[in-house]
DNA sequence: TAGATTGTTAATCGATTAACAATC
DNA sequence: TAGATTGTTAATCGATTAACAATC
């Protein structure tokens, strides 16, 4: 069924359309133009009506987009009216931090998981779930289920442990390791590395600094 | 001076540049072409090139780069060769994540102060630095030089506390928040979006099943 | 029906890749 | 010098914006 390729640019748009929105049906907002969705979020109409027509025409001519139903179209969209079992591994801080991130559940991602190598760890729960070792993680990802694992361990660990999740059956990894993971090309990467997110900021920050410093 | 305007697309590149030749210095690598570079990275050595010409010529025909003065050339334009006063908004679990986040100072980022409104937290230090209680942060800000603070709060409290800290002189907000900041132009923003990151995540192992599924 | 606004085609803009002369 | 590889110009590709006919 010859689906066109969609662009990651769009896609990575996409979220920021379904906060939006999920704005306005909070504000009771029940429906809006392209263009007046373009002066709240500060991009042109033309773009939002290109992006949204890559997955099908959601509006309608004089009208314009009802809310809460293309707030859930795009929830389909991503996948987010599916249930999705994730596991974190390495429940330090940031490990911590995404399991306690309230929207998960709501939102279809099951937190089915949490694997540390600190033994002082084992068996203490956060959000109801235990925190294991990880030399049960092998037969928990074969046994489980799990689609998603999101992986907060340092990068000298993280390739290996990568490797060995897909191998039993891991679809995509969140990746916070400071490290790019090369694995076989249906395995999704999302990385986030906030080192390199800083120094996005530092550079900005140090280029206006450069260019107002007149005395 | 005249100079020409840098593509955000060139410079979300430049960290992941600055990590490679970081670990080529470290195997004591001494240099390298854009070629075998390319192949390393997985980009075009043609994109190499372009990106690094933006800057100025950093390497030599027939020799290519010189990984140690490249590295820290790149360093030097992301601003990593100076320091940068920050503060954290926020020292729960993802706060606290940042503030160990050991690689900060040995890249110029000093970590000034941690401002939370949990009263039980007052005084309690990560990495020596104390908590403080949110009514300090104003004046702490005014005088402790702060250029970059990073918002780990409530996207309900960050609108305000934005504003608050750049009226009071803060040149950047690192946002974690889940909300845009409308602020000045002269203000660098970096959003760090967690849930948008997942929801990429989402979509493309959700289209990568649709597609797969067949029985 | 008249007005509004989409869906979509065409035009523009910018980013990536290819090619090659310059030069170490 | 000959070989290698850059810096840079030109060609291509893709993404964004503009325009407008279709239609609610």
């Amino acid at each position: 069924m010859e689906r066109k390729e969609i662009s990651q640019a769009v896609i990575g748009r996409l979220p920021r359309y379904y906060r939006y929105l999920g704005e306005l049906m909070e504000g009771g907002v029940e429906r809006i133009s392209s263009n007046d969705l373009s002066k709240r979020m500060r991009v042109t109409a033309s773009q939002i009506r290109q992006d949204l027509n890559n997955f099908g025409g959601f509006g309608q001519q004089g009208y314009g987009y009802n809310v809460k139903y293309l707030y859930t179209e795009i929830g389909k969209i991503l996948g987010l009216d599916k249930n999705h079992n994730i596991i974190i591994i390495g429940v330090g801080n940031l490990g911590q931090a995404l399991a306690n991130y309230a929207a998960f559940e709501s939102r279809g991602f099951i937190l089915k998981g949490l694997f540390d190598v600190n033994p002082r760890l084992e068996g203490v729960a956060v959000r109801g779930v235990p925190i294991r070792m990880m030399d049960e993680l092998k037969d928990f990802v074969i046994n489980n289920d799990i689609e998603i694992a999101a992986l907060t361990i340092p990068k000298s660990k993280a390739i290996e442990v990568a490797a060995m999740l897909v191998e039993n059956g891991v679809k995509a990894i969140w990746n916070f390791a400071h490290t790019d993971l090369s694995l076989p090309e249906d395995v999704i990467v999302e990385n986030v590395h906030l080192s390199e997110s800083l120094m996005k900021l530092s550079y900005n920050v140090t280029r206006y600094r450069e260019e107002h410093e007149e005395e």
